[in-house]
DNA sequence: CGAGTGACCGCAA
DNA sequence: ATTGCGGCCACTC
């Protein structure tokens, strides 16, 4: 019988999204990989979508910046909630990750 | 309960 | 730089 004490993957995604603060960023994959399991990016990205939508999902793009294709409202829409986050997003729908990439570890007082 | 699936990622032409 | 393909694993019906 599993022990209850190890929860569920999609409670950890699910928690660490809740974390990302405005302005940052965070890909599948690091996701993934913070949760245990570095090759289940593909699963926080079904999570993004039968998970709670009540997430802050805008802020989780794919590893090289670019903005993800399910978002509800289209691309267009993820790019526009980005915006008004204010982050810059390019014509090819794809932000400055190298800048914008979050880590849990860093101090939230950058200011 | 089983099989398919996917808001991905990495690597090869 | 872009395009395509395979693999990977938890989640859904």
């Amino acid at each position: 019988m599993m022990t209850a004490k190890e929860v569920n993957f999609r409670q950890r995604v699910e928690a660490l999204v809740a974390h990302i603060p405005p302005k940052r960023v965070m890909s599948y994959g690091q996701i993934a990989a913070l949760c245990g399991n570095a090759r289940a990016a593909r699963i926080v990205g079904g999570i993004a979508h039968y998970g709670d939508l009540s997430l802050p999902w805008h802020r989780v793009v794919h590893r090289d910046g670019k903005l993800a294709r399910g978002y509800p409202g289209g691309i267009n829409g993820h790019k526009q909630v980005l915006e008004s986050e204010g982050v810059h997003v390019d014509g090819v729908y794809r932000i400055d990750i190298r800048a914008l990439l979050w880590f849990p570890d860093e101090r939230e007082n950058r200011e």
